[in-house]
RNA sequence: GGAGGCGUCGCCUAGUCCGGUUUAUGGCGCCCGCCUGCUAAGCGGGUUGAGGUUCACCCCUCUCGCGGGUUCAAAUCCCGCCGCCUCCGCCA
């Protein structure tokens, strides 16, 4: 949700805003429209509400004759109230589902188009040389890390189950991601996955991309796709305390996705799947900081591809693939040598005041309390494993562990096969 | 799932039975000022949030967990919902 009074002084950014995105420009004069039409009607309505009040209060002093026709001139007031509320109400809603529509306003620099136009920052790491490549599910069942015939068996495709190095693989990355966030300062959290329709609604991840959203009805709620959606969710219709700098908050969660729209898409293997585990970073700060943590969160990020060397590039994505939430957005992609192609691996999103006005999140300043910024990003996933099983495999079909991970595997310098690999 | 209790402006709290003199009481904390070598104490004032209006000050409307209803008038009466606590049952 936009701050109207922003689109009242200049609705000419949000025009431009929606026309990189892509976007219907005609909401602006609709929301324009509707926000007058609430003005006035409210106005309506408080004047006559002014009037009843007052009349309300002689008639206790009155009587007889004079307290008769009082009350009588109170009841016709009455229902001109009533009515006037109906009617100040109806342009409220009106005002409030238009003001739902559009995206949040897409920050200066970032590529105007869609999923194509985005802009490569920067490549870092050299992509392995191999003669022979095996992809991720290959090397991962010949290490029995990754099994997803068993997944398929027990629940379906698009899952699977992580084994023996796998399991660990997994925690590894995971605790690494934890560690880093500590490190940084961030408060570790461990997020319900479960949420009401209102959190869920607040996060901006009911519009177009719903059908991605598993729903429980007969709880009325929700899985979620990210803890992101938990760690706004946090603070919502609160005031935060931000005098000691910005909140940043580390959530470890299961992730669900629908994948409806990815049908034939990254079907084999663990790249695309319905059930995952993320570290996720959270960021609640003032407006005027969140473009220096987002690039904080870009640095984290990178600082962890970094510890698992693996080779990736940076992407400022398009204004017209970013989320309804994002101003701006850059994607982490992993080089990927089975397809010879990059795979997104972390995604950190500036949502400035979108998501806190719709989530009632604000701060104390000077002027009163005002909304807060929020940004999000990865620092972490199940999908990792397929970026370093395939940038670290060797010939032989064994994988060196990079040296960050390898606490977490109990010291071990190689995965080796359990079985000899086919091929 | 069943029974009961509770929810008031940061925290605590009065008011709810019996609707109007409540512009929602008082305390703590916090902010401003006065006083005082400094500090503390004392004294005075301010201190929920949202919206409207305005250059600004002022003023107005809404806000007592949330949503309806009754009434000229609702923190107060009625209905529904949510959350928390206690006990019982069931499950682990």
């Amino acid at each position: 949700m936009l701050d109207l009074r922003v689109i009242r002084d200049d609705p000419d950014r949000l025009r431009a805003s929606q026309r990189a995105r892509g976007e219907s420009i005609d909401v602006v004069d609709e929301l324009l429209a509707a926000d007058e039409a609430r003005r006035s009607s409210l106005a309506e309505f408080e004047r006559l509400r002014g009037e009843q009040k007052v009349l309300s209060k002689e008639i206790p002093h009155a009587s007889g004759e004079e307290k008769q026709a009082l009350l009588a001139r109170a009841k016709d007031l009455a229902a001109a109230v009533k009515a006037a509320q109906a009617a100040a109400d109806d342009a409220q809603v009106r005002l409030d589902e238009l003001a739902m529509v559009p995206s949040n306003i897409v920050l200066d620099g970032v590529p105007a188009g869609g999923e194509q136009n985005y802009k490569v920052l920067r490549e870092v790491g050299t992509a392995p040389e191999l003669d022979k490549v095996r992809d991720h599910l290959e090397l991962g069942e010949g290490l029995r890390a990754i099994d997803t015939e068993r997944g398929a068996k027990v629940s379906g495709s698009r899952f699977y189950f992580l084994t023996g190095v796998g399991a660990q693989l997994e925690l590894g990355i995971l605790n690494l991601a934890m560690k880093t966030a500590v490190d940084a300062g961030f408060t570790p959290v461990i997020t319900p996955t479960l949420v009401r329709p209102e959190v869920m609604a607040g996060t901006g991840f009911l519009g177009a991309h719903a059908d991605e959203i598993y729903r429980l009805e007969r709880d009325d709620l929700y899985l979620v796709g990210t803890s992101e959606v938990a760690l706004a969710g946090f603070h919502a219709n609160e005031i935060v305390d931000l005098d000691a700098g910005p909140l940043r908050y580390a959530g470890w969660s299961a992730c669900y996705r629908r994948e409806a729209g990815s049908h034939g898409k990254d079907t084999r293997g663990i790249i695309r799947v319905h059930q995952f585990h993320k570290v996720e970073m959270f960021i609640y700060c003032r407006e005027e900081d969140a473009i220096a943590e987002h690039e904080r969160l870009l640095g984290w990020e990178e600082q962890m591809l970094a510890a698992v060397e693996v080779p990736y590039r940076v992407i400022d994505v398009a204004a017209g693939d970013l989320g309804s939430s994002a101003a701006r957005k850059f994607d982490c992609e992993a080089w990927l040598p089975s397809q010879s192609r990059w795979m997104e691996v972390t995604s950190t999103s500036n949502c400035t005041t979108f998501q806190a006005r719709r989530l009632g999140i604000r701060e104390r300043s000077g002027a009163g309390p005002r909304t807060v910024a929020t940004l999000n990003g990865t620092l972490g996933t199940t999908r990792w494993i397929v970026a370093i099983l395939e940038n670290h495999q060797r010939p032989d079909g064994s994988v060196a562990v990079p040296t960050a991970l390898r606490p977490y595997l109990g010291g071990v310098e190689v995965l080796e096969p359990v079985v000899p690999t086919r091929r």
